[in-house]
DNA sequence: CGTCTTGGCTGTAGAGCCAAGACGGTGCTCTACT
């Protein structure tokens, strides 16, 4: 049988229904998985045509396109450009609760017919059955996860229906899956694999290196310094740029501060009413607000081209964070220059958020209500006095040690031979504290990043499971000539970059790459490692796997 | 974990100090009221 040939034809949607003139690197060989029905994790940094993936194969597949997107704002945007080419073969809807019933009902009905090729949704939507029946109706031939390290960033505590899309895909009919994501690092990836129950999925990373990018980092030893370093950058003039600081109150009060020492700012972050975000947005996209002073709120969703820098006043949570939020800069390939201004004193706030751990006895008492019969989230916050949020949290991780489910109705119950409550706490309990080793240890890859000597591309890239052939010469380190003496006295390490190896304490890992005298290792079970390399070697501490 | 606020204390007043405690990010959706 004859293999199909897919680039003429993906290249001839892009003409026809799109615009596009040709395809860009990193995006065919996706889209040859899509059309194989074959599940694909694909990680391409923002404004490398991350949405072309899915949406030139829904052309070719037959059934409409299900995107499952995270923000309601980021979908009227996407929804807005696939509709202003009025072409009914990828014409956009949505159902959420922006939209009235009647408009909803409509919406699926142009599904039905045909009259519309994408619907867009957010997990929440799906988690009601009665909609996730509607949509299954459709028969869709393609879901695409837009955003999807949203999974593993906000799953667990924030939006846990988001940890639901794995059994709501299966509910669907379990068409091919595309999970999309501008920064996956191998756990975070790992994580989206298990949580969507993807089937042996394609996996294609590309575009981490941003060689127009100048990634600089200092140590402020006081905020006086930090202030001083900023207003250096700002002196250069180049605008438009985005400060990201780590609180509201924060990004208040450093946008006024800026404003009065002669430095146009504005701020931007969750807390603000929704007209005044979307205002706020719009001016800084219209290029009327230059210096733009915000917290994590501020990212996702952010067509911009012509952003010139981006600061941090405050240490990011991960690498992961950090990543996605330095690739808002120079994304037209004109200099772009990153600027990471911090303190030792930022990790605090960092380890407050992660915080939070799961108290054994309200989680028992929890499992406890689970097994007398199946009830609804409020019921259970009723019957346990735990807030909406706890109750999430704890129910998650019951859920992944076997001792709660989501059944019909939005009910949850404990199944059939799950854990007693006692014993269901106690692994639940050990089940949050590994995944916050995990999230501890991408903390202090991000500290280890901010304290490096070597080529900050290598690092990063090092984190993420990417090798780079020579120092990049677009950061802080290969300018000063500090990198290339770290890279002359590297001597090869005991263990290949990538090889397995396994550890008496901490199990199996992956050797991610080495530093001076250090190597680290990212491990299955408590994440990131930075070991000794001379005490690896004396004591025999790893060994291959 | 760090920062900022609050309240009590200091002999009159009020500025200043200290300890205790609050607070800190990310968004969808549904409901009540206008």
């Amino acid at each position: 049988m004859k293999l199909p040939i897919y680039g003429p034809r993906l290249r001839k949607v892009a003409r026809t229904h799109f615009g596009w003139p040709s395809l860009r690197p990193g995006q065919f060989k996706p889209m040859r998985a899509v059309l194989r029905r074959k599940d694909a994790l694909v990680v391409l940094p923002t404004g490398a045509g991350k949405s072309a993936i899915y949406q030139i194969p829904a052309v070719l597949l037959p059934g409409p396109t299900v995107v499952i997107s995270p923000l309601l704002a980021l979908q009227q945007d996407q929804i807005a450009a696939l509709n202003e080419r009025a072409d009914p073969k990828i014409r956009a809807v949505r159902v959420s609760s922006a939209e009235t019933p009647r408009e909803q009902q409509e919406a699926i009905e142009e599904l039905r017919s045909g009259k519309a090729e994408f619907l867009f949704i957010t997990p929440e939507q799906l988690a009601n059955p009665e909609r996730l029946a509607e949509v299954k109706a459709l028969k869709p031939g393609l879901v695409a996860i837009d955003e999807a390290h949203c999974i593993s960033a906000w799953g667990p505590d924030f939006r846990p229906d988001f940890l639901a899309l794995g059994d709501m895909i299966k509910e669907l009919g379990r068409p091919p899956v595309l999970a999309l994501t501008a920064t996956a690092s191998p756990p975070v990836r790992e994580d989206i694999i298990n949580r969507l129950q993807l089937r042996n999925p394609e996996i294609h990373v590309s575009g981490l290196d941003r060689k127009n990018l100048f990634i600089e980092v200092t140590h402020c030893p006081d905020e006086a310094y930090r202030w001083r370093r900023l207003t250096t950058l700002l002196d250069e003039g180049q605008r438009p740029g985005i400060v990201y600081v780590a609180t509201r109150r924060a990004a208040e009060e450093l946008a006024e501060k800026l404003t009065q020492a002669g430095y146009p700012a504005e701020f931007y972050h969750g807390g603000m009413a929704g007209g005044l975000r979307e205002q706020r947005h719009e001016d800084f996209i219209n290029d009327k607000v230059d210096i733009m002073v915000a917290t994590s709120a501020f990212g996702m969703g952010i067509d911009k081209a012509n952003i010139r820098w981006v600061a941090h006043m405050a240490l990011p949570d991960s690498p992961d964070s950090y990543f996605q939020e330095i690739g808002r800069a120079g994304r037209d390939g004109e200099p772009g220059r990153v600027l990471l201004l911090w303190r030792a004193e930022d990790e605090a706030i960092q380890r407050f958020f992660n915080g939070g751990g799961p108290d054994e006895t309200e989680l028992r008492e929890l499992a406890k209500v689970l097994h007398k019969g199946p009830a609804t989230k409020t019921a259970l916050a009723e019957k346990t006095g735990l807030g909406p949020r706890r109750i999430g949290q704890y129910l998650a991780l019951l859920e992944q040690v076997g001792a709660a489910r989501t059944g019909k109705g939005s009910k949850i119950s404990a199944p059939t031979g799950a854990p007693l409550p006692a014993k269901a706490a106690t692994a639940a309990v050990a089940e949050f504290e590994r995944q916050q080793a995990v999230i501890k240890s991408r903390t202090d890859m991000m500290r280890g990043f901010a304290e490096s000597r070597q080529c900050r591309t290598e690092t990063l890239l090092a984190y993420f499971g990417e090798e780079i052939r020579r120092m990049c010469g677009h950061c802080d380190n290969c300018a000063d000539g500090s990198a290339e003496e770290v890279n002359a006295v590297e001597e090869e390490g005991p263990f290949p970059i990538h090889s397995k190896v396994s550890h008496a304490e901490w199990g199996t890992g992956m050797v991610m790459g080495y530093e001076e005298e250090k190597m680290t290792v990212l491990f299955d079970t408590v994440g990131y490692k930075t070991l000794s390399v001379p005490v690896v070697v004396n004591q025999n501490l790893l060994t291959p796997a």
